[in-house]
DNA sequence: GCGTCATGCGAACACTGTACGCAGATCGCG
DNA sequence: CGCGATCTGCGTACAGTGTTCGCATGACGC
C-alpha cells in the first residue's frame, strides 16, 4: 500500500519504545490488574498488534520485570534527618508504592527483590545508607535493613492482596467494613505499629 | 465399549476426589513449580483428562487456595513454653514450610493471607494464643502477631523468589555462591538476626 | 430390576505467548 | 540525489491454556 500524505502523518504514531510500552502496561495493570495484561490488549491499547511489542521487549516476563522497577521508581528515600523517621519514611513510601500499584504484589514472588532493576538497587542503596550513617557498623546495616524490608514487604504484600480481593468482589470497601472486614484506617495503624516495634528492636541492637 | 473383566480392575482408580487431587498438584508444584502447573498436565499424572477434575475443583484458583492451605498444614505452633522460644519456633517453621514449597511465594500475592483456609486460619487462632498467653493485652496480641507475621513473610518470599531463581538458572547454588551470591548458611543468618530484632521490639512494648 | 444420580470424558471455544518471514520506512554513505 | 542495509510493524500460524456442555457409563437406593 502507498503511504499517500493524508495516511502519513495520519496517526504522529511517535514510534512505539520501551519506555511507551512500560508506560502503557502500568497504565492497564492499575485499570485492570495483572490478569488482564496480555500482550494482545497491551498492544490494542496503544493500537498496535501484539508482535510489534516484540522489537522493544524479549518477554512477557522481562516486561513484567521492567513494569515493576518502574514502580520502584516512585518510592522516595529520604537522604538525611534523624535515621528512625528517615527509614520510618522510606517503608511508608514503599507501602503506598505497592498499595498504589497492587499488582506489584502479585508477582513479588516471581520476580521478588532477586532481579533488582536500576530503580531497586538504588533504593537499597540509599536505604543501607541511611542505616550506616545511623552508626549500624556496615555488615550489621545490610541486617538491619532487610529486616525492616523484610517487614514492610510481607505486611504490604498480604494487605494489597486483600485490597485486590475487595476489588474484585465488587462490593464497595464500607459495605464490608459493617461485615466486621479491617478498614483502611485500621490498616494504617496496624502497619504503623508492626513497623514502630520493628525499628525499636532494630534500635535495641545498634552500634 | 463392554469393560471385560480384564480391563476392569485393571487400574483400580480409587475413584479421584479433591484429597487426592490437592495431592498429587502438591507433588506436581514441588517438583516443577507454579508454572508447570495446568489442569492437562495435572490430569495426565492421575491419569485422568483434565475435565474430569472439575467435578471436584471448581477452578484452578480453588484448585490454588486448597493447594495452599495444604502447605500450611505442615506449619508448627508450639503449644506451650516460653512465649519468645514459641512464636520463633513458629516462624522457622513457618519459613521452612515456604522454602519447602517455594511456589507458595509465587501465589501469595494472589491468595495471600486474605482467603485463609482451614489450616492457615487454625494456625494463625494457635498463634494469637500464644502472644496473649505472653500477657499482651488482647488487641495488641493481634498486632504483634501480625507484625511477626509481615517479617516471616516478606523475608521468606523474598528468599523464596531467588531459591526458584536458583533453581531455574540451572546451575548449582555452590557454583553461584562463589560469584558473590548469598548462601544457604547465610540467608538462615540473616532470618535469624531480623527475627530476633523484631521479637526483641515486641517484647519491650508488652503488658 | 429399574430409575436416579454421580462421575469420567470427548469435543469445542475463546484466548494465551511467541516464532517466522514479508513489507515498507528510515538512515548512512557515495 | 540514489541506493543498499538495517530497523520496524505486523499477518499468519502453532502449541498450549482454562473452562463449558452434553453424552455415556458406572454405582446405588428401593
Amino acid at each position: 500500500m502507498i503511504s499517500s500524505v493524508w495516511t502519513r502523518e495520519q496517526r504522529p504514531r511517535a514510534g512505539l519504545s520501551q519506555d511507551r510500552i512500560v508506560a502503557a502496561a502500568v497504565e492497564l495493570l492499575d485499570a485492570d490488574g495483572l490478569e488482564a495484561l496480555s500482550m494482545r490488549t497491551l498492544a490494542a491499547r496503544m493500537d498496535t498488534k501484539a508482535t510489534s511489542l516484540y522489537r522493544h521487549v524479549a518477554n512477557k516476563d522481562e516486561l513484567i520485570e521492567l513494569v515493576v522497577d518502574e514502580a520502584y521508581g516512585e518510592m522516595e528515600v529520604p537522604a538525611e534527618g534523624p535515621w528512625r523517621t528517615s527509614v520510618a519514611d522510606a517503608a511508608r513510601s514503599l507501602r503506598a508504592v505497592v498499595l498504589r500499584h497492587p499488582w506489584v504484589a502479585s508477582v513479588l514472588g516471581q520476580v521478588g527483590l532477586a532481579e533488582l532493576g536500576p530503580n531497586l538497587s538504588d533504593r537499597s542503596a540509599r536505604l543501607l545508607a541511611l542505616f550506616v550513617g545511623a552508626g549500624f557498623p556496615d555488615d550489621e546495616a545490610d541486617l538491619a535493613m532487610k529486616t525492616m524490608l523484610g517487614y514492610v514487604v510481607g505486611m504490604t504484600v498480604s494487605e494489597a492482596a486483600y485490597v485486590q480481593l475487595l476489588a474484585r468482589s465488587g462490593q464497595s470497601e464500607d459495605e464490608l467494613v459493617v461485615r466486621g472486614v479491617t478498614s483502611k484506617a485500621l490498616r494504617d495503624k496496624t502497619f504503623e505499629y508492626g513497623l514502630e516495634r520493628v525499628l525499636a528492636g532494630l534500635g535495641e541492637g545498634r552500634s
